[in-house]
DNA sequence: TCTTGCTTTGAACATTAGTTCATGACTCGT
DNA sequence: ACGAGTCATGAACTAATGTTCAAAGCAAGA
């Protein structure tokens, strides 16, 4: 589809969604057949141009919700009742994680924003509308990969540019050293350390989570060996957050690999507002793992990751006995 | 709506819009019949929890026309990307406005067209695709120029002649005569009647804006001198349309030059079909003017003024085009 | 110029969404 | 407790949307 074709979808499209129209009357507005008309506003709704935001939970997120909150003295946590039959739920995030990223920005409520990396982060970033927001600035918490490969974080932020007209900050470097002394070596860079440094001073950071497992998205693009995956497994890690393995407490891992992680230390943005974007069958354990580290201060997931993992919780710290009746 | 049914709603949305399940779908997941479905959607959409964006260039243009036609009650409003960086969008307006002319045309919309004057329409007519209709007639709505100047009615409707072989009336009198005694004279001639009731008697005008200032094209070509106009601009002038200036409020100012001028009175063309085609950055108060006096039923204009002018407006009526809800 | 194979088109059909209306459940005042 | 009115419900219907398929259009190569 090309440039006259794609703005007549676009046209039509609008007309359909916001206009109210019916595609019969669109096609007499813009003198084409209906059937016309219905494969423009597919085309447009396939490539992306429909971004639908629902507004208000279901009760049953809205408990899962507040028992997580709780439970991790999270400032918020936002639950999407889950779409996806597969492993990663990745239409469910991306919808809300760009919902929660389109308010932030609308509101203006952070200037300098620190972003993470992953797939679901990658997809949270496409799903945003378009908003203009030259005033802000997005920065790189991590190295980009070297290799070319989907969803790094040049991905990531670059098309945040795209959408939003935003001034962005790469980490010119890879996302693991090859060894401690080059990471040292890196470190040093003036190009680096200016980039570190306005990571350091965000006031927002929006992060994926990782897990540690053979669907572990860095293996398959690369960005880690299996070697290296399971030296970091046999360290106790379940998940990663920023380059970071952390074991099922919440601690960073015993492991080379983590030395090697160009990016912020978890402890320089402990405290700090860090929001984390992740669902998923395989990421339960991961995402318990960050929410133990305390280091994330709000989570945007789905129901079935939100229930699962509260399911794994005992009824100490709440009154949730109510949920085991259905079924 | 209250708390639980408002949660349902919630969910139903999303599972909707976000997973994209059927209504029959939903129902089965929630235990409910499809007509309750239908309804929780009905009623999330209607309490605005549904939020739509549609991207893409002309989606915004479609947003500005529908935007501009409610607040005006324009029969209707085309919007185009501004391809141009200069003032004057001739590019953009002779390609729309062309397409539109071109429209009316093929479908012999109007048997008895009436032209006004001006470069933008003079473009327009350059850009039109030759078009065979014998059948159909042209009126200038104004004078002629008496020297030799661009983009006069009489090219206008030349050009429109040799691209249609239409038969074409023109005015056989200046554009603005020598006096008012001059103008009763002029008036007064057969053949510049017969012209007259031709005019009146067109079922279309297609008419251009002219801006009051120091860029105004009347100016460059000789057509009004430095001195009338400083006279109407003192008067409250801000725009002109078929040898008429008006004041922000849509009203022709009270100016000896208004009255010299040899062409329809607005009144004589108010309520018909009249579209105009204008826009730049030195044409937006015109603009305003001209919507403001309800002569004109139609706008064709660039995305770059058509933002300007709604930039002008509150936001009183911004859910303009939404189709309100039946009763 | 004439295939050949691909793409585009819209009429006809199939599915999904939206509306209406009769019904019964419920509320509220007496 | 009893009726008058209100409201929610879903079967049945209508409107809108989505899909299929045969035919037309079109481009490239022989």
């Amino acid at each position: 589809m090309q440039g006259n074709e794609r703005s007549l979808a676009a046209r039509a499209a609008w007309l359909s969604f916001i206009g109210g129209y019916t595609q019969e009357e669109i096609a007499q507005k813009l003198g084409l057949s209906r059937v016309k008309i219905n494969r423009l506003i597919a085309e447009a709704t396939e490539a992306g141009l429909v971004r639908v935001f629902v507004e208000g939970n279901a009760a049953e997120c809205v408990a899962l919700e507040s028992r997580i909150a709780a439970h991790w003295q999270l400032d918020f946590c936002s639950v999407s009742p889950t779409v996806d039959d597969n492993a990663l739920p990745l239409r469910t995030l991306a919808a809300a994680g760009a919902h929660y990223l389109h308010g932030v920005l609308e509101r203006g409520e952070a200037k300098l924003i620190g972003i993470g990396h992953g797939r679901t982060l990658d997809e949270v970033v496409r799903y945003l509308p378009r908003i203009a927001r030259p005033d802000i600035r997005f920065v790189s918490l991590l190295g980009s990969l070297t290799r070319h490969a989907a969803a790094n974080p040049f991905d990531v932020i670059h098309r945040l540019v795209e959408v939003t007209g935003a001034e962005c900050y790469f980490m010119p470097a890879p996302f693991f050293a090859d060894s401690i002394a080059d990471k040292k070596v890196l470190l040093a860079q003036k190009s680096l350390k200016d980039v570190f440094s306005l990571a350091r001073a965000a006031e927002l950071y929006v992060v994926g989570i990782g897990e540690v497992g053979s669907q572990a998205h860095m293996l398959a693009t690369g960005t880690v060996t299996e070697k290296e995956l399971r030296e970091v497994k046999r360290a106790g890690a379940v998940g990663e957050v920023i380059g970071r393995f952390l074991d099922k407490t919440g601690k960073a891992v015993a492991a080379e690999l983590n030395d090697r992680a160009v990016a912020l230390k978890l402890e320089e943005i402990k405290g700090k507002s860090v929001v984390a974007i992740a669902g998923g069958a395989n990421k339960i354990e991961a995402i318990k793992a960050v929410l133990e580290s305390h280091v994330i201060k709000g989570l945007i997931t789905d129901e079935a990751t939100a229930k699962a993992i509260v399911d794994t919780l005992d009824g100490s710290d709440v009154a949730a006995g109510k949920k085991m009746a259905k079924r």
